[in-house]
DNA sequence: AGGGTCATTTGATCCATATCAACACGCCGG
DNA sequence: CCGGCGTGTTGATATGGATCAAATGACCCT
């Protein structure tokens, strides 16, 4: 898998023209669904959108172990994945950001498997599963875009394993914030100036680091010039540094 | 997530009910497919298996970047799953025995994102991806048993990453050895004495561990008592002391 | 404004695993 | 039978990141 390629897949994202105006006017239509359905199939669809809830920083969405019946498309606000271990320990599987699909996870299952965690305040439209199913059926392209984004998670997965499995910390962090700037160009947010939603502790748990290396490199890249660091502030100043570094990549 | 939950999930499998006889007589009815299905229906999903085709060890399946149109059913044979970066290092991503499916990876983009490479002769059956398409939009039950299989992988990535991301070298190792024993017991093997087919080196990439600390691993379960390794034979002494180590997860 | 809590930074030390190195074993082809 | 190569084992050493520790700063609540 070429490099550029892997950046890119790290999200369950949505290509920018499914996009248009997601945020704006939440309905299944504009979030999650691919262009080139009739006028009738799109009114179709717009039908399956259940209710909008508003979830404040801090709460679940879902919790593991409860039953699943709905996926979610998150219209603003951003969310943090955890699983949480029998000993107590817990890790960050994903972030999800405005604009992107939640809820996968327990599709086949039928439960979750991981806690959707809002980081702030956010606004998700519920999607009800069978529903989904229901229509896959009727409307060609609908059943192929779903697998497309069934099969993007996969795909985001295992670009993280590739990062825990591989890479050193310095090079994790840069993959995480080039990740980030990628997925907030997609929604069309700033790039290169953002914050992060999460402590350092939370992308430590997602990167396998401890919060202390995630600050450490931080500043390392601070200092180096590539970035502007200020708590959850950041600017992506030397964005060819930042690529250099994920590409590094001892041999 | 249970810890035995993540277990049983780590690989594609299918439902032991739903294996019955498959390497025997490989067709998609036997072994992807979940029962409650009319005798019609049955007769559909027969004539999508396309080829047989056998694979020789060392030899790839499939590769990264090529057209992804069918995945496959192992009729019998080991496989690796291999994903190859641009500097030329390259990490296991998984492993599939007989029973399991291989090719979900190519799902929605259209193309392969990893090697598929036989690690001993092997043979396959292609079930070309869009008569699987279109038959899940006729058969119900075919359609959402897709969907779980699919989602299956999901889960055993976030498996994996959990691996990666929080246990140390010996819980990896145990989680590996116990995870191959369930699947080697779900398809009617022996699951206390198996061949590894797997070099330490590919062990170790798919754990995010050197070849090393694999070998060093095993020779400690050995003098523990837990296993009895001699090269790529294993058998597992103490099912219950691998338990304690993989469980014992320093807090 | 004051006090508590949580997030962050930075330094010092430790340790698990990587790395380097040497050797043993089995397998294959000559 | 020999030599070479791939694989595995084991020991010695190096090191990246974890852990422990302390201080600072941000934010919230009253």
């Amino acid at each position: 898998m070429a490099r550029a390629e892997l950046l890119r897949q790290q999200s369950t994202h949505l290509a920018l023209a499914e996009l248009k105006a997601a945020c704006a006017n939440c309905n299944l239509r504009e979030i999650c669904l691919p262009a080139g359905l009739t006028t009738a199939e799109l009114d179709q669809l717009d039908t399956m959108v259940d209710v909008r809830r508003k979830i404040k920083r801090g709460e679940s969405l879902y919790r593991a172990g409860e039953p699943f019946d709905s996926i979610y498309a998150i219209r603003s606000g951003f969310f943090k994945a955890r699983v949480t271990y029998e000993d107590g320990r817990d890790q960050v599987t994903g972030f999800s950001m405005a604009g992107e699909i939640l809820g996968l996870d327990g599709i086949g299952q039928g439960k979750h498997n991981c806690d959707a965690v809002a980081l702030e305040d956010s606004e998700v439209c519920s999607i009800p599963y069978s529903r989904l199913e229901e229509l896959s059926r009727e409307i060609n392209g609908l059943q192929r875009h779903f697998h497309k984004v069934m099969s993007r998670e996969i795909v985001r997965e295992s670009g993280v394993m590739m990062l825990l499995g591989v890479m050193r910390a310095e090079e994790r962090i840069a993959a995480f914030l080039l990740n980030m700037s990628q997925r907030l160009a997609a929604r069309g947010y700033s790039p290169l100036e953002f914050h992060l939603r999460m402590t350092r502790e939370e992308i430590g748990s997602y990167l396998g680091l401890k919060l202390e290396t995630v600050s450490r490199a931080f500043s390392k890249f601070h200092n180096d010039g590539l970035i502007q660091v200020e708590q959850k502030f950041v600017r992506i100043v030397d964005i060819d540094g930042l690529k250099e570094v994920y590409a590094h990549h001892v041999s």
